[in-house]
DNA sequence: CCATTTATGTACCTTGCGGTTAATTTGTCA
DNA sequence: TGACAAATTAACCGCAAGGTACATAAATGG
């Protein structure tokens, strides 16, 4: 059948790199897609070897099962948001630019992150129990309520925030709509339209959640917007 | 077991009521559970069949296949809400109480309805394809928009409401927070702790919400809560 | 330069599961 | 009352898809 040498046919492929790294790079690229388009039952792993320049046995050399693949793509997105967050400077913003800066930065973060939110969406959807045997993505989200807590701090003794102004609270609200507003999207269209979903009522939109975050932490703020009729 | 007449081992109900409503609700019920706990792939007919009481050739004659019971289901869930939804009455408040009034319904309701969280969800992650297909739901959820945007009109005729205020914009935003409270619990549990899910927590979330959009679209509004220290 | 380990390719095995076939009972109505 | 449709049961089928066995080429190093 295979012939190894003389060519019969069937050929193989009897010259190769030894390459892990890059193998186990290429495998966790067309599956971290896989997986966020599937989910971790729907992804197929005869296809995503198909995709892969490489052969479903290294899928399994290198991650073990289907499992294994998946909580290997997990922390991966997981570390990649972690390496943005950390990009991210507001220490030598006032703390009313610093907060407007860090709710403007997750937005867009969740609206340049669909891998990311599809796979929290899947991993939800598990309730995180792939997530919780991590050992890196856990602690890997520190980053975000330690500057949200300085900005906070800072606020506070400026005399510019109210007191009960809190670093966790906050995180919660700005990631629920800027992750809402991604993972969202397609149901929220078919019931009420795309209205919101367009590139200047996104901006909008982003305005006003700043604003009313705003209008809410900082002492004596006026909302700017909502002023005006649509 | 339950040997018919003569009982030569092999059982066969041999005598049955036809009721194909109970069966067709029976089956439904079951498969809701099992789609909002395992997604459209991750749900398994037999299963959903060995927890009926009737057979999985019924599932098939009543459903067609997977795909059928499955948008089945998605619709269900739909009505139930649409139907807790139009119980709401708020025409009788004034508007700034019927605003709060909604956005409380709005949150409790989410909070009460994991299994159409958890259908809306895996539905998102199919890009709400079946969702579309649908003939009942697009149009289903229009009373809410209906009853906020009256809500909206007569808090602006009164000079109450910032003239920008748009109903579906409050819609989008009261469901961000709503659908993520209950939606994404487990993964930001496990990276941020559970202080924001006990009883205590959730009420005062839920006050500081109300608190924030009262803020932002009523004029002159005082926002009462975060004013102390946690 | 041989022995051993690491990395890779090909072919294959097993079974879980979506879907079907065929028969049988229950109800209806001419 | 008997033919016909509707509802239901039990048994079966095919194959897709997760996972493995086995052989072998590339590196490593003593």
């Amino acid at each position: 059948m295979d012939a190894s040498e003389g060519e019969t046919g069937r050929k193989r492929k009897t010259s190769w790199k030894k390459d892990p790294a890059a193998v186990r790079q290429d495998i966790l690229t067309i599956a971290t897609r896989e997986f966020a388009a599937h989910g971790l039952s729907g992804a197929n792993i005869n296809e995503i070897a198909r995709q892969t320049s490489t052969s479903k046995r290294m899928i399994y050399y290198y991650f073990g099962d289907k499992e294994g693949l998946y909580c290997s793509v997990l922390e991966g997105v997981y570390a990649t948001l972690r390496a943005r967050e950390d990009d991210l400077d507001v220490a030598g913003l006032e703390p009313v630019a610093a907060l407007r800066r860090l709710i403007e930065a997750t937005f867009e973060a969740h609206v340049t992150a669909p891998h990311f939110i599809r796979l929290v969406m899947i991993e939800n959807i598990h309730n995180a129990e792939y997530l919780r045997k991590s050992e890196s993505v856990p602690k890997l989200n520190r980053s975000i309520i330690d500057k949200l807590e300085d900005v906070c701090a800072r606020g506070k003794a400026a005399g510019l925030f109210r007191e009960g102004t809190d670093a966790l609270e906050l995180h919660w609200l700005t990631s629920s709509f800027s992750f809402y507003n991604v993972s969202n999207r397609a149901t929220f269209s078919t019931s009420f339209g795309t209205a919101l979903y367009s590139k200047t009522r996104q901006s909008q939109l982003l305005e006003r959640l700043v604003d009313m975050v705003l209008a809410t932490v900082v002492i004596g703020y006026e909302p700017k917007t909502w002023n005006d009729p649509v």
